[in-house]
DNA sequence: CTAGGCAATGTTTACGTAAACATCCACTGG
DNA sequence: CCAGTGGATGTTTACGTAAACATTGCCTAG
């Protein structure tokens, strides 16, 4: 900084001034400030900044591996929105899900040059007693419950599901059978009570719930029971992968969709436009999710809010060819 | 610091080298530190910290939107593995693989806290002429051709195709044929001339090439049109995805697999075990790519290596339901 | 018993930046 | 013509750390 100050012929102050945009400084000066930056090849010491100023402009992300698309998206997301505010975004990798990993991520989160947190993560691994957060640090977390303790973003799932029932329901199905998510996982257990009070609500006896473990091999499994129930004329797949395990399932028993069984899947993975028949589901917007994790951990960090709660991004049915009128027998 | 050099009742020197794991420490005094330290909630800041050692221990990961899987396999690997060489990353997202966001995506980097680069791309779009690398920050490119200019690690894609069509002579076909992907893609490119090469250096006549995009939807259409080609009794396809497609294809045109048909994919996608059949496919191993991507940066920086070179990892062959030796007709 | 050496610890300094404050100068209004 | 004003620029300083050098004190060999 100080070549280029000689260089321009000015002091180092007014080098500062011009590489921070600030105002009090002559178009002619800026220029010939400019242009020493550009001969002596200048950039900034991004540390020296943030010793100065206090603050790192860079975000950590907590993600337990990278392992859903869902997350993958959001991660995405986070990350544009976080350059458009001109944040940096570091990766804090969680290679197992355990709640010694998480405690460990966390902890090298106290050396890591971050001024806040978002993290990717369901909240039953957030145990508040074993981890300790430094002070200052603002967090956010996504898809994930407990509003009360953190603030939270995440897909309307309740909201949703209770879409998809109701598109069912509104074709004129008798009952809508469910494909839920693994217990552990709070999103489909959120999916699979929306699935219930929805129908409980419209008068409706739910009928039994079917579980898989979100792949598609474990739709298929579940489909071939289900191709069996000579009642089950629709079904809510808890996503779009094992939706597809279940069109294939269907398709090999004989029961051609939408004509005898209709499907509404969650998520609306590229693919699922692609499938034997293009599936009806739910679309999630991560994008909008990442999007409001970096407003808000930002915003939180200007008003150092101490209050939380959950903000839920709405999700949008896509009607495709996998659902139907329900023909008289 | 001070803080916790007053408490403990000796210099912020002492407590410097207690916190980086110095020798020329009692262990008494040690112990006194750290426990200052804990008292105190004291955190090293990263800023100063970088300042005065002139590195940030963070590695820039500049990649094209987290769009394939194998792409996000290798940025946690490479995540990781700068983990556990007590490096952080910092992710730099291209929203459109074009050359202007990538050469914003590289300036951007001018004034970000990283010691070095790694580029997850396809390299026609580092084109050299317009990016300008800030001196001093190494780079190694994944996913890639060119090791003249730059650093690359990639998979073995060659060696793969070559296993791939190998493995489809030695159980008697004739000739193989290929689903390929798009012309744009380097991968598909290598992964075609392989198949092409070890064809002709068998002694067999290739079959045209049947191009697809990648997409389960672009193997269904290849896959319709491969079923009414009698001859037709072995495929290489170049992605489990597209793979997918063709066996679908060849289902609803009543040609069995394996018994017919063999398929032969690329990837081992983990859903790729429970295709129907499970398929045959080339596995990459995308955790060793990510690894020798870091192992490869960093030692650039250490020797200030100035030559290129290319590191290809091995794939290997996973045997599974979907190739069959050839049946007499 | 003492010089020499070495391990443990303390003191000084510089890393590059930006905030706070100081200075300079041209212009305005009385 | 001069005091006052405000914009442009310069000077000083501190941010938290670790390298380099300085000091202390104890142990050992002669």
């Amino acid at each position: 900084m100080a070549d280029v100050a000689q260089l321009a012929g000015v002091s180092s102050q007014t080098v500062s001034r011009v590489s921070n945009g600030f105002p009090g400084v002559t178009e002619d000066t800026r220029r010939q400030v400019l242009a020493a930056m550009r001969e002596l090849g200048y950039r900034p010491n991004s540390a020296a900044r943030a010793l100065r100023r206090g603050e790192f402009r860079t975000l950590g992300v907590i993600t337990f591996s990278l392992s859903t698309m869902g997350n993958i998206r959001t991660l995405e997301a986070i990350a544009t929105s976080a350059a458009q505010h001109g944040y940096a975004v570091t990766l804090l990798p969680v290679a197992v899900p355990t709640q010694d990993e998480v405690n460990g991520a966390f902890s090298r989160l106290g050396e890591l040059a971050v001024d806040a947190v978002i993290v990717i993560m369901e909240i039953h691994l957030l145990d508040a007693a074993t981890v300790s957060l430094p002070p200052g640090v603002q967090v956010v977390v996504a898809d994930s419950d407990a509003g009360d303790r953190y603030t939270v973003v995440d897909t309307d799932q309740a909201g949703g599901a209770r879409d998809a029932v109701r598109h069912l329901l509104d074709l004129g199905h008798d009952t809508v059978w469910h494909l839920a998510g693994p217990e552990g996982s709070f999103a489909a257990q959120r999916r699979a009570n929306a699935w219930h009070a929805t129908l409980t609500g419209s008068g409706r006896t739910p009928p039994p719930l079917v579980r898989g473990d979100w792949s598609a091999e474990s739709g298929y499994r579940a489909g071939l029971r289900l191709a069996d129930e000579p009642d089950c004329t629709a079904v809510f797949a808890a996503n779009d992968q094992m939706a597809l395990g279940l069109l294939r399932a269907l398709h090999e028993r004989g029961r051609r969709v939408p004509e005898d069984v209709s499907v509404v899947g969650f998520d609306d993975i590229p693919e699922s436009a692609s499938f034997l028949p293009p599936l009806t589901t739910i679309h999630q917007d991560f994008a909008e999710v990442g999007r409001l994790c970096v407003e808000g951990v930002l915003s939180k960090m200007r008003q150092d809010g101490e209050e939380h709660g959950t903000t839920l991004v709405p999700t949008r049915l896509v009607r495709r060819a996998s659902t139907a009128r329900r023909r008289a027998r």
